[in-house]
DNA sequence: ACCTGAACACCGTTCAAGT
DNA sequence: ACCTGAACACCGTTCAAGT
């Protein structure tokens, strides 16, 4: 059905650049429906995809149909949607304003890689709950692993306790920025706090100590709250015990 | 196409259930397909699916055929797939054992908790990137809440230093069991992390630290790995910093 | 009250064919 | 080398209709 009427295809159509003498007007090679498609074209497009309409909403036709292309044309670039969205996650990564050299004090570079990791990840609101799901390899997100692991070392950690510390503080980073972006990706958050609250609190036998803790019913909490939590793992890595 | 072959109804079979008489040995008003549908079943069964084929294959087809009824009719018990899926992830938050009194110390019931997390996200491998990626307001998960505010209040945390160093601990629990889960589901962990582990090597300049420290390439690792984590959580609760 | 059947508007991916 | 077109084997969900 939707087949049938082209939507963005030029298949049919008479336009000035088929008449006889046009072969000098025309752009060389190029395709008529934008520029070619490229990898990083297609990275980048999907990136802004998903900023806008989330990860569920993202298909292989929507994102070609953006670019002017056919969705299978896709697979001469990708192999699969899922290797798109490692790349797309990876994207975000390279966003990751590091540092350019180590401070004097090893905290202040984890201090700096956490936030800076948490803010790009709020900016791609997709982001962190993919990143939690699968393994992080591409080169920026182990460029960013090379710089936490640096300051670590600097801190005195070595061996598996270097990448336990490491893990500790990307699990983090990871899980409040998702779940940061997954109560504000709904426009009612106030709302639905108000009704999770008035839940604990109809069950306050049940849920007595949570009742009236349900965090976060202001919405500039969700910084000084990660905060807090940093401050907990950086007391935690403060602590002689984590290095063994 | 694929309706015209009955795969698992049982329209057209002459059974003997269909000969004359047999009113009297037919069972009374159950569905011939096995039990009725119902909440409980239809959760059941999706739990059961999820862990054999994880969360991709999971399908409102596939969980229909295998309660032997058809996919529409699951959309009497419940409203969409995605509340299927909270209902599925509660159900494994309804395994957590936790407790039945809170013990002298309340350290251990953190340990108690993160350690009773982790298992029962192990045993459902799909379940702890789900869990990342929605609130967990389901009333299994909320009791679990309430457990670790209990504890952490008897720790001497109050306020939003209370929900901060809950949401710390559940964030990393999630977050290594999350990406413990996804390494084991590939079945060839160590071959991957040895390919891995020779990329970093190959490009030594770039990971200079990174390279060589390539974390669990031993597998009964994970289980220390995770313990170390959770010790420097611990000592960063135990930090009076963190209260405040 | 509970379930079916048909239908709608989609999916990811393969592959031969075009240029 | 890069892209199209047709096709395959699926999806979630709605809704009128059956019992």
């Amino acid at each position: 059905m939707s087949a049938k009427q082209p939507k963005s295809g030029n298949k049919g159509k008479k336009t000035p650049e088929d008449a006889p003498g046009a072969v000098w007007f025309r752009a060389e090679k190029t395709s008529r429906t934008g520029p070619q498609l490229s990898h990083e074209r297609i990275v980048a497009t999907a990136v802004e995809l998903l900023d806008r309409d989330g990860v569920q909403k993202l298909s292989m036709r929507r994102l070609a149909e953006r670019l002017g292309a056919h969705a299978t044309s896709l697979y001469w670039h990708v192999a699969t949607k899922d290797d798109l969205l490692d790349l797309a996650l990876d994207a975000v990564f390279a966003e990751l304003d590091l540092p350019g050299e180590h401070s004097a004090a090893w905290q202040d570079d984890i201090e700096a890689f956490m936030t800076g990791l948490r803010s790009v990840l709020l900016r791609h609101p997709w982001a962190a709950a993919l990143a939690g799901s699968r393994p992080l390899m591409g080169p920026s997100a182990l460029r960013a692993s090379e710089f936490t692991y640096t300051a670590l070392t600097t801190g005195g950690f070595e061996g598996v306790h270097l990448s336990s510390a490491a893990a500790t503080l990307t699990h983090y980073v990871l899980g409040s920025a998702s779940s940061e972006a997954v109560w504000r990706e709904r426009s009612d958050e106030a709302a639905t706090r108000s009704a999770v609250d008035a839940h604990l609190r109809a069950r306050i036998d049940e849920y007595p100590t949570l009742a009236g803790h349900f965090p976060l019913l202001d919405e500039d909490d969700w910084d000084a709250h990660f905060h807090r939590g940093m401050r907990l793992l950086l007391a935690g890595l403060a602590s002689s015990e984590a290095r063994g």
